[in-house]
DNA sequence: GTTCGCCCCTACAACGTTAAATATTTGGTG
DNA sequence: CACCAAATATTTAACGTTGTAGGGGCGAAC
């Protein structure tokens, strides 16, 4: 059906080989006979066969995005991410093909690392396990984790600076007068929540008040969480004046409960989020949040990635992105 | 490096194709050997290789999504589609591979089709021509569109019923007393646009009310579009009472610039979205809306593809899907 | 005891490409 | 004109599968 290679070498009276050479440039095949080739190959509509170059090369130019992120609720920062890798990754000549549910067969990574068809692997992972990150390794498949530091030292990542920006907007509370500050805690993350929450902790400290363990409330990553945290620091008997939600979903909840509550924001109790989403920027008021790069966080993670493909016994990239403080209205009157 | 059916069959001292029958469930071969050979394969840990098998096969199960939507401004709308059709052809052994920008090199749909390298295409196309979709027909490549109806006959698609979504929005609009109301028109959308506006205007026609040219602003699809057309829309000398916002993300603009004018919502002027988002719920006030099920229409996309592959010659599948509406406060005070 | 049929297995070709190892042509030199 | 090297072309062998055609062994039937 297709057009092959061997067609072109009938049309012309040349050896498949010959055609071959001239299409990929190489050098010893006469300047005459490859513009001939190039022209019938045009002129004949052929373009190679991905698979029988794939399995020829041994790789297939594929990435795969292995995504286990509740992908509808947290839309607006995968899809973040998702452009700027795409982007990058296709202007590489390469593309990115994802495994969502998949993943999740027994033995589902193994798969898809034996079977060849990806040549690398960018993890969307909410809580990458060392047996995980281990088996990659055993299988030799170059990856790298996006969003999280993980403590696995083989494993290579591009996070967000969790320490610094929680560390900042708590500052920044802490500087708009207030010493007793709420923090939804997201116990499972991992370092990521180690890290936001010793920011947190440190500026308090560095800020000479003194922590309360009952400020600091459990919550789950899924929709209304942050609403029902909220109103458990609420109900408290010395509740908080302000509020360090795990990230900008949780931060709009919780500006919700509080306004079912009747509490003025930010003059009752202030609000912080996290990620610097769309979101954030359109609740009335706007929210205090870092912002992450995600787009250009997903464009350097497929670089990194790209580079341990061609270069498999690299030790590890481990990059933390700084991030940037918005004040908004969410905690600040005059800002 | 990896273990092929060769390694398998050396170990065991059968031919490579009693073991390939072995695995593949073929019925010339013996219960003993069978159990023999995936035990052994098992042990060994053997991984077809899909490159070989996609060669052989000469198909390669994946579905090419292609997209043209500047990805991260929309992202809450991809998002949602991309999980219901990534979970349904992972859900039949199928994988998604994304193609942003690749597409838009000259002759990059050909060569997408040509090498072979997707079964099929699910298409998240702003505004498909008849070109590319005739392409598409030329080189036997599988499609369905995604979100928007398209005149072109063979075409497939999966889209919203924007008439009777606008149509409803625009009728509760006029229930709530509203007899000027502004529209925000798209109009290089094609269809998408026209069923929207005559959704719009047939509404205004069924309740006698003459439309006003004046009141139509053309837009396009990018941020702050919607802030400027309001404004627009309020400077003229009789300003509509009420606004119709191409989607959602535009009402949220519009609303934003009623606010810093001081005009109040829904009491001075009422503003009605499209889709469904999230964003539309975070608003203050939230914003009146029809939702479009998009996961579950990603879903169906998916099915119709996989079914267009199987049977190449069916006639074209060209779905509407009811849209709900969703009645806020930005169109009704006590709703 | 030859023949047929059945069961199980193997050999071989093909999918379309690339790359290494040869073979052929070309042109220059003695 | 013979010879050599350089330039260009071809042959051959993979890559790892799958599917078709074929082959050996064994029991049953005539």
């Amino acid at each position: 059906m297709a057009i092959t290679i061997g067609d072109i070498s009938k049309h012309l009276n040349l050896s498949i080989s010959t055609v071959s050479k001239a299409l990929n440039g190489y050098p010893d095949v006469s300047e005459q006979t490859r513009s001939l080739v190039i022209q019938k190959a045009r002129e004949m509509g052929y373009e190679p066969s991905a698979s029988a170059r794939n399995l020829r090369r041994g790789r297939t130019d594929k990435i795969g995005l292995l995504i286990n992120h509740s992908l509808s609720y947290i839309s607006e920062y995968l899809a973040e991410v998702i452009a700027g890798a795409a982007y990058c990754a296709e202007q590489n000549g390469m593309n990115i093909t994802l495994y969502t549910s998949t993943v999740h067969h027994p033995d589902g990574l193994l798969r898809i690392c034996r079977s060849g068809e990806i040549d690398g692997a960018l993890l969307l992972w909410a809580n990458p396990d060392e047996d995980m990150l281990q088996q990659l390794d055993d299988e030799n498949m170059p990856y790298v984790l996006f969003g999280r530091r993980v403590s696995y030292p083989d494993a290579s990542f591009v996070a967000p600076d969790n320490y610094d920006g929680a560390y900042k907007l708590t500052q920044h509370l802490i500087e708009q007068g207030h010493t007793r500050i709420g923090f939804m805690a997201r116990t499972l993350h991992g370092l990521t929540h180690e890290d936001r929450f010793n920011g947190y902790c440190q500026a308090l400290k560095d800020a000479n008040i003194h922590g309360d363990p009952s400020l600091i409330v459990d919550t789950v990553i899924e929709p209304d969480s942050g609403y029902k945290a909220a109103l458990k620091l609420l109900a408290l008997d010395n509740p908080p004046t302000a509020i360090f939600a795990f990230y900008d979903l949780m931060a709009v909840d919780a500006l919700r409960a509080l306004h079912d509550k009747g509490i003025s924001v930010p003059d009752d109790v202030a609000i912080v989020g996290y990620d610097g989403l769309f979101s954030s920027l359109i609740t009335t008021p706007q929210i205090t949040t870092v912002k992450q790069p995600l787009e250009d966080m997903g464009r350097e993670a497929i670089k990194l990635l790209l580079n341990r493909i061609e270069n498999p016994d690299m030790p590890p990239d481990r990059i933390t992105y700084p991030v940037k403080m918005f004040v908004r209205g969410s905690s600040c009157k005059d800002c």
